[in-house]
DNA sequence: TGTATTTTTGAAAGCGCTTGCAGAACTTAA
DNA sequence: TTAAGTTCTGCAAGCGCTTTCAAAAATACA
């Protein structure tokens, strides 16, 4: 008896801090409709069929009050949260920034929404990063190209389903989104030979990334189908980033290596190595081809404008938004990256004799 | 008596439905450690003294056990949330990108989750995402050079406490961070003013908003107080983009315009610049001198290397973070910005006689 | 050693929503 | 008209945490 009487007291106490003007819950609505809470609910989320006049006053109460659900309330009570973490590696960089644009745009379609973080290319970063995500119990996991062992991803995948873009892992919680590096990086070879060129050096991503191995992977292949033989010299690893290309590039040059051609990693190693051949007075494309990998919106408008592999990074972003909200609900994912294409613009030319 | 046995089978049929594996609540650690969850909540957020050695064996759990907690049940029972939402308005752009990240940074370190989405520079894309951060009901919302009203920001301001960057809005629950844009650009063009030009063309930003209108201040204010007059002609308008920059450029070539320098709104515009006077065979900085704004890093490697205005994007990112910290926690926060520097290269010279 | 304080602690309610279950309201069949 | 189905709908529990209140334990003071 005495302790109900606390228990009432507590309710009584309670009512003024009530809630602060601007919060309807879904319990208003249900009184304004004169319906039960659990009414509102399934009329929300479609869960069950309920009568249409009752839908209809449900509706306009919504309407009324401006009723948003409380996202928060429902992964609780779901025990699923609607928003999906996103892996960068480099949250500043523009090719991410193009990615993120797109896969925010298709997350936001089917209500999800994206919390980024960026890991810096590091493994330990990445993986506080994912800690920090799945604390944040996050519905899924989107990775641009993660720098974690194959192993690590699968034990990663049992907690939330994962969309991995730029490598394959096999696993039943991962999709994997990979777009054709080391075709891609032939094709742009192949392009330089086309052009003539025969000593076409290599400016290299860093080791560790899956997907800068398969470019170099795809220039070694295009060389060997055109019976030029490969030579070490000619390659200088670099770290996609322009400061990386700009040493590779005068690495190359101060070691007298000979080429007619250049192919960079990515586009912002081209970048670096442009600037690195304009210090030592050479043109492009009149001295040396230059041709890069991404096609940033950046390389229509250097000087000259660069001739790069082009490929959507919309479509990977969207593609992975897409193949998240199939994986959350059950679906099989079944995208396929299109072919990546070249953008030939003026920074490659043929050799001349 | 009916009624209660119900309940109790519920109880029972719920057991195995339970957890899945990877949830560990605090009810756990609670039972772990033999105390009740009371007390694990209160060592988690310091809300009370607690006996030495209970918080022993409560940390001991948490170890044990991996705990973390849930935020949205945090956020759910404190009716606070713990993600806050961050406006930028192209999220892609490089420029944004680098604020991003050093808010993420700035947040993380307080445990704050930074949500992310952009509004394009389109009035109503900013509204339609200001929506539906506030229906996630994030704790405060950051503004990267919002492009709403006032009078809109300071009602928004009720909802959520806001970070402006790039404008003043005097409001109770709203902090400007504002980077003197004025005298960011005068500084650019006295600069020019000191190198000897007399002419200098102007490319502008987009005018709707009000850190190109300042840029645009800046530059006329230099010019007013070196004696030179303000040639209309000698302004061309574009968005804050390449290819704007590019069209401007190109504008004021055909236009016949006669400039010895030129000074643009911002680094993306300048690189549009570049290219429309290597396309007229212009050589930058022999016959045209030109200064950007922002210093995004490709500015160090373009050809030539880009001399501008240098603001830290991180002292930026990381301003608005401690600012929404401090709003949140209701102290009154109180950044300012460094002032700008020049960042001086090779885009720039002194006009030849 | 007993009492008045002060400090710690636990019970329970509640944040806003979902959902299983069973009763209510309708239908349909007999 | 009634029994047997169906289709709705409301109740109440619970998601994982915080927080208030009051009881328990520890400490201080006579």
């Amino acid at each position: 008896m005495l302790r109900r009487r606390t228990t009432e007291a507590q309710a009584a106490r309670r009512v003024p801090k009530a809630q602060s003007d601007a919060t309807v819950t879904l319990e208003m609505v249900a009184k304004e409709a004169q319906v039960s809470p659990s009414t509102v609910s399934r009329i929300l989320n479609g869960t069950a069929r309920v009568r249409e006049t009752k839908a209809r006053a449900v509706e306009a109460a919504i309407a009324k009050l401006h009723f948003l659900p409380n996202p928060e309330a429902q992964s609780l009570a779901r025990g699923k949260s609607t928003s999906i973490g996103v892996v960068t590696q480099a949250i500043s960089s523009p090719y991410y920034g193009e990615a993120l644009a797109a896969i925010e745009n298709g997350l936001l379609r089917a209500n999800f929404s994206p919390l980024f973080v960026s890991g810096h290319w590091r493994e330990a970063d990445e993986r506080r990063c994912i800690d920090h995500l799945l604390s944040r119990r996050v519905a899924g996991i989107i990775l641009l190209t993660s720098c974690l062992p194959d192993e690590e991803l699968i034990s990663i995948s049992q907690r939330a389903p994962l969309i991995l873009t730029g490598r394959q892992v096999a696993s039943e919680r991962i999709f994997s989104l990979d777009y054709d590096n080391t075709h891609s990086a032939r094709l742009a070879t192949e392009y330089l030979i086309g052009q003539g060129h025969r000593r076409i050096a290599f400016i290299a991503g860093p080791e560790e990334h899956p997907d800068a191995e398969q470019r170099f992977g795809g220039y070694k292949a295009a060389l060997a189908a055109h019976q030029i033989p490969f030579e070490p010299e000619l390659v200088a690893s670099a770290d996609y980033l322009e400061v990386g290309g700009f040493a590779a590039m005068t690495r190359l040059l101060d070691a007298q290596a000979k080429f007619t051609a250049v192919f960079a990693a990515n586009d912002q190693s081209a970048y670096g190595a442009m600037l690195a051949l304009h210090r030592r007075r050479l043109v492009v494309p009149d001295d040396v081809s230059l041709i890069g990998f991404d096609d940033l919106p950046a390389s229509s408008y250097t000087i000259p404008p660069l001739t790069t592999v082009h490929r959507s990074i919309d479509e990977v972003g969207e593609g992975a938004a897409t193949a998240m909200i199939d994986l959350i609900e059950g679906r099989k994912p079944m995208m396929t990256m299109s072919r990546a294409t070249l953008a030939i613009r003026e920074s490659t030319r043929p050799l001349r004799h």
